[in-house]
DNA sequence: CGCGTTTTTTACCATTTGGTAAAGGCACGA
DNA sequence: TCGTGCCTTTACCAAATGGTAAAAAACGCG
């Protein structure tokens, strides 16, 4: 609908439009919404401020392409899981593509938290209209795999929560674990191994005896 | 030292300087550094911007201001775990204790997260001279309740971490917390109950028999 | 090539923002 | 009450920043 007039991209225009989002990520994701400028990102870009202007409509515009654009990535980890498997693996695999994502994309996962942290201001529609409807169909199935007792019973909603708050952390304070644990290569090893044992342990149901 | 020439503050002088802070605390941790202006904190805290400028350097004395003040209170909740008690129960009143920071004092965390998504440009000495020590202190700690066989076994450092993660989560991403679990004030003892749940199953020693 | 279209650059601009100068107000002790 | 030193305001300013106008350059296609 929002297309309906336009025509087709030539091939510059997706080329440059991919730097621009490239470079963007980059400066948004470490500065800030409104910390970042124009410069930095035409710099990053390698191209002039009016220039970024051309293709997109202003700052503001560049950020919310952006995020809609990371949005369906950073959903499917969790999009994935489904109620073919054992309820253990599809679980401890989401978790893995979970960390997986914030090893490969910490600039994502950041550019998502600086949003977040300051109200979602430009994100909510979202987080309502996408977010929220998988959020609740996967607080479902886990619910029921709980009632099945093939998952340890727990509070599926805060189970998430919780998922996400440990494999984020490691891309979001990354500045702060570099700090706290020592070795570059290495961290990521042992916090992956830390989190699967973590909810292995947490997941897997008690034998309720009969 | 830094302080040996300096009169000491007059009542008017204390009294702005905390009406300030305060302030600087609401803007700061809502915009991050960049995002806030003088004008912003200035009028929040009632005043005018000359006004500010004449109690605090610039606008980057004020913002280390703050993460100095900040920095012992945010370590409290861990410096008090020792090893006098229980190991389990002193975890849980740690964990506890966490959790009410965060319900508590939310500008507070999101200030300190603003700085280290952004790489702690301003706070990486504070990391690593008053953090790093209390964390490797209580790391330590733990490690020895492990070994006692006293608390389930893992990585020190990497539960520490998975801690702070999820605790601060609650703060610090509210507003995606609140779009995704709905009721407000039941939210806070949802999270409580879930949190302390599953590391008490968690922290729990297996029984290996004899 | 020739020419219309797309892309890029150069030169600006208005607003915002961190910060300053300096005069005025105010409190309070002598 | 008067002056002295602390506090506050008014009037600015230079730099940075988001954005525009319009000319110049590059592209691509018949």
């Amino acid at each position: 609908m929002t297309e309906s007039t336009a025509k087709k991209p030539s091939r510059i225009q997706l080329r440059n439009r991919k730097r621009i989002m490239d470079a963007a990520l980059d400066v948004f994701s470490q500065h800030g919404y409104r910390g970042a400028t124009l410069d930095q990102i035409a710099d990053a870009a390698g191209m002039s401020k009016p220039n970024l202007i051309y293709y997109f409509d202003g700052k503001e515009a560049i950020h919310v392409a952006l995020l809609n654009a990371l949005m369906e990535k950073w959903l499917a980890p969790l999009a994935e899981m489904g109620p073919e498997g054992e309820p253990l693996e599809e679980m401890l695999g989401y978790i893995r593509r979970k960390m997986e994502m914030s090893r490969a994309y910490p600039r994502e996962s950041r550019l998502f938290a600086n949003e977040i942290l300051q109200g979602a201001p430009r994100m909510r529609p979202h987080l309502e209209s996408r977010l929220k409807p998988l959020f609740d169909e996967k607080s479902a199935l886990v619910r029921g795999w709980m009632d099945q007792g093939r998952l340890a019973r727990s509070d599926p909603a805060q189970l998430i929560l919780t998922i996400w708050a440990i494999t984020q952390h490691y891309a979001d304070f990354d500045a702060q674990v570099r700090v706290l644990v020592p070795g570059e290569a290495e961290g990521w090893t042992a916090a992956n191994a830390h989190v699967e044992a973590m909810f292995r342990n947490l997941l897997t149901p008690k034998d309720t005896g009969s």
